[in-house]
DNA sequence: CCCCAGTCCTGCGGGC
DNA sequence: TGCCCGCAGGACTGGG
């Protein structure tokens, strides 16, 4: 599921397309629902059709395609999208399930590297045709379908991407300010740091990786932390996050996530909490991880390394 | 302000 | 062995 670090990861795995030029854009046919594409993919084509690459850049979990016109393409992965390159004479084949293969055109079934034997390109989603760079093709990949790619004038931008929808980026935010925008809050602080429009870039596994490196039970609300609480949870958001990134993210063992160049990330190989119900807390060795549900997501956490507040 | 349930979607794994 | 069901969850919406 693409947080944060996935999403970082990807945007350093396209960002050589900057300066190319977008030539052409298509949704390949397929048996799946067609992609959510705003505005309709026709009149997006036209708004694009012949301008420059400027920029790659990214606001919490969305990838943000600069274009020389001031109009944006936001792309958002949500659960399983995925962007990858394609380059002079290769075009990505998708194999069922889990791996982008890539072949050369014209030869669908003889594909260059490991390949399952079934290959289809039904979760091809979006191909943007590029001019001018290392790259001939930015492929939209999303088995789910629940990804999104818009085009925003700089107006839209503004509001679909300003204060009221997105908080400050993960990396960015300060310590004073994370805690200025969620101290008054009842909520839960998992739950509070998946709140895009506070902080953007936290999903539900890393929230949970927060919590356990800084000591702090899941359900404490927000106006229940104390300063140093605040200072530890900020302290784990940009360690864990940096962390993540410089692994290339996290490949669990749905496959789903890879890099731009197809390669699984490593820091599903640290996590401490996540998906490791009943088994040894690392940190302790003791209590075994525990899952509960919170705002109809799976929270893990240590019993004993994050001990709920005693009362005051 | 906050919370919850529902929606979108497909692949997978458990249970029978 | 096959089939059904529920689960996974990011972002959003509508109702309380």
């Amino acid at each position: 599921m693409p947080e944060l670090p996935e999403v970082e990861t990807m945007r350093r795995g396209i960002v050589a397309i900057v300066g190319s030029r977008i030539q052409g854009v298509w949704a390949p046919r397929s048996r799946f629902r067609p992609i959510t594409v705003s505005p309709p993919l026709s009149r997006l084509r036209r708004r694009v059709a012949g301008r420059a690459i400027t920029a790659v850049g990214r606001a919490g979990k969305r990838l943000l395609v600069e274009l020389d016109s001031g109009d944006r393409l936001v792309i958002e992965p949500r659960m399983t999208g995925r962007v990858l390159l394609a380059g002079q004479g290769i075009v990505p084949i998708l194999a069922t399930g889990t791996v982008p293969i890539f072949a050369k055109p014209g030869t669908d079934r003889r594909l260059v590297g490991d390949c399952p034997p079934e290959v289809d390109r039904a979760h091809l989603r979006l191909v943007i045709e590029l001019s001018g760079g290392p790259a001939t093709r930015l492929v939209f990949w999303d088995s789910r379908g629940l990804g999104v790619v818009r085009l925003l004038s700089a107006g839209e931008s503004a509001r679909e991407l300003g204060p009221e929808r997105l908080g400050p980026d993960a990396l960015e935010i300060s310590a004073e300010e994370l805690k200025e925008r969620l101290h008054k809050s009842r909520r839960a602080i998992k739950v509070a740091l998946l709140d895009q429009r506070a902080v953007a870039g936290v999903g539900n596994l890393y929230a949970s990786e927060i919590l356990h490196r800084a000591r702090l039970h899941p359900t404490t609300p927000c106006n229940r932390l104390r300063p140093g609480d605040w200072i530890r949870v900020h302290a784990q958001v940009q360690g864990v996050l940096r962390q993540a990134i410089e692994l290339q993210g996290s490949t669990l063992s749905d496959g789903t996530y890879r890099t731009a160049e197809n390669q699984p990330g490593g820091f599903q190989d640290w996590l401490r909490v996540y998906h490791r119900t009943g088994e040894p807390c690392l940190q302790c060795g003791k209590a075994r991880i525990v899952r509960i549900v919170q705002a109809q997501r799976s929270t893990f956490f240590c019993p004993a390394c994050q001990r709920p507040r005693s009362n005051k």
